[in-house]
DNA sequence: CCAGTGCTGATAGACGTCTATCAAAATTTG
DNA sequence: CAAATTTTGATAGACGTCTATCAGCACTGG
């Protein structure tokens, strides 16, 4: 029936050549003359013959080291993204591939690069890492690529810099996306949206909001922008304050984090007057709960798991000096009450 | 630095007992003292070893052969499915994982089971198939089982059969999620929704009409359901002739296929007359197109490509013997004009 | 014709696991 | 206590790849 996958001896045999020789030119070593080299290229071809990487690693007992490096602190989106990495290192456990993750001081880009020297240095196989677009971030990176260590920007990315891939979500895609839900959510009819981002300097916050622009277009008008630095109780007491000041609001964009501040001056709220439509982004604890208690709208979600599955894939691939297939940025996903997935508890209770 | 992972050898070592011993204990083959087997059990714990899992498939030439079943003919969302897996079918040639991807008549019972009981006498690693709800289908995924066989149901489940698990979305949540998305485009005002589906019959089908109802709530009127068999020039007809006799009709939810007479039915709607608002399912190339035209508002999407992923995931866990961690459903994603994924040939063009 | 060079072939050992076999212990049974 | 049975140990060969070594061949230039 399924007859055995061809061998590189089979290679060999048929090539006319030698084991030693197919090998010298599937692994690239010097002293093999060109004819035999088209010869054995020829017969790969002919059978279909594709190295069986576990007999390969086994034989030279690699074991993939890789490093994710992760902002540190106790931002709750980035407590998602440890964590899921940290079960991910369970998971690949058995398949010989060791992930140490790592934390540095968020927006410490001197910080940063000495621990990527440091993994330099360690001659790890890879590195996915959160950095923010800086020179120096971009000249860390550099020298890891020198060293020809793979390297992936994860969820924020160094356009300029030699990644040899980004993982995440595009900002501004994600921002014109809540527009479109904006939009819909108006119905035709005009609004005013009150913008909340951590600060107007941050790349990815301004790109979010200039995306939202875009789509929803003339009809709509735009408060002043919330600057919250990220910050929930500074959130709370400028939205609260927006909100009081400016009636006319009719949504509210939150690009940034800090929004457990938001959710607590939207469940302030008289009980009858009007709440605004709000968005948020990043599935956590707390806006989960506002999203089922409807105190907000729509959380749109840069899926963190795909993210974290991505950058797995990515680095074995690389590190294994095969092709990244596929590259596209990751496809923002929005989350309304009615599609949440399931919590881990609920699983557990649904299997127990 | 990072030192060798154990081997049995190191287990058994640690353990007092042979090699022999250990790994009859890890094989769960008999003639082992109680006594030495709690010493082996020990000694894996305190080493943290786990088998390694490429040096035994090598070890047993282990190719793992899996049958995919999937309803023939030529339905646009069946024709991704079928097309996501033989890509997945290429790339997991490396990883020694073959894929046969089979084709049965659609609600042929007879013929499925036909053809699962020839897997079963094939002796496949697992089969995940596409099946109606029906004994005689329960009946063939517990003979698969009763030979050991992994059998999971793709996109449709069997609840009550013996399939080890369900990939696919849960069809109320979809609906919910539509009911959300109609609510949010009428913004509080009424409207009247016109329901579009293969057949009331259709299990998946009317789960997703009565999800839909369940969040629209009292405030919507819901016009008389167009069975448009899932045959796009019936749906154009009825849908055509629904829209003409029913204008106060203001959102469209189709809930099957046929959508491309959906679609032409909107496109000729004269320019000036207010466009009622669209909520389809599954990403296609039709649907996109009208998506990105502005004829429709929403697709409703079931990930097909996260599908054939945890397929081939639970397949070869099982196929393992290990344990799924996760089976929660699929969750349904939510696509608008800005979110959506890139193409193949946006993808094939950015790269060149 | 000899030395040097470039190419090729043969082969051995390692990686960690599985299967199998045989002999030697340890234990139970009569 | 001897016989039968159960348990254990030792070891060999296979899986497909990688690395390494050594010998032999066909050339080239002098």
């Amino acid at each position: 029936m399924t007859r055995r996958p061809p061998t590189l001896s089979d290679v060999a045999r048929r090539a006319g050549v030698s084991y030693a020789t197919a090998d010298r030119v599937v692994n690239g070593r010097a002293g093999v003359s060109e004819k035999a080299t088209r010869s054995v290229h020829a017969a790969i071809e002919a059978l279909g013959y594709v190295r069986n990487v576990a007999a390969a690693n086994l034989s030279q007992q690699r074991v993939y080291r890789f490093a994710i490096v992760l902002p540190a602190g106790s931002n709750a989106f980035f407590r998602r993204v440890r964590d899921l990495f940290a079960e991910a290192a369970s998971r690949l456990l058995p398949d010989r591939i060791s992930l140490s993750i790592e934390s540095v001081e968020a927006f410490d880009a001197e910080a940063l690069t000495t621990r990527m020297a440091a993994l330099a240095a360690a001659r790890v196989d890879g590195v996915a890492v959160v950095a923010s677009d800086d020179p120096q971030t971009a000249a860390a990176i550099a020298a890891l690529r020198a060293r020809d260590i793979p390297v992936l920007t994860l969820v924020s990315d160094v356009p300029g810099s030699q990644r040899n891939a980004y993982v995440g979500i595009d900002n501004v895609v994600a921002g014109r996306t809540v527009g479109r839900l904006i939009r819909m959510a108006h119905g035709g009819r005009k609004g005013r949206v009150l913008p909340v981002v951590g600060a107007l300097s941050a790349h990815d916050h301004a790109e979010r909001l200039s995306g939202m622009r875009e789509v929803i277009g003339g009809a709509f008008e735009i408060a002043p922008v919330v600057e919250g630095r990220d910050r929930f109780e500074l959130v709370e007491t400028l939205v609260g304050k927006a909100l009081a000041e400016d009636p006319a609001i009719t949504a509210i964009y939150s690009a940034g984090a800090g929004n457990a501040g938001l959710v607590r001056v939207l469940d302030a709220l008289p009980p009858g007057s009007a709440r605004p439509y709000a968005f948020l982004h990043e599935l956590v604890p707390h806006s989960r709960r506002a999203l089922e208690e409807g105190l907000i709208d729509v959380i749109i979600d840069q899926r963190p798991e795909e993210e974290v599955a991505r950058v797995i894939e990515y680095l074995t691939l690389l590190a294994d000096r095969r092709e990244l297939l596929r590259t596209d940025p990751i496809v923002p996903t929005i989350f309304v009450r009615e599609n949440l997935p399931q919590t881990r508890a609920d699983a557990l209770e649904q299997a127990g």
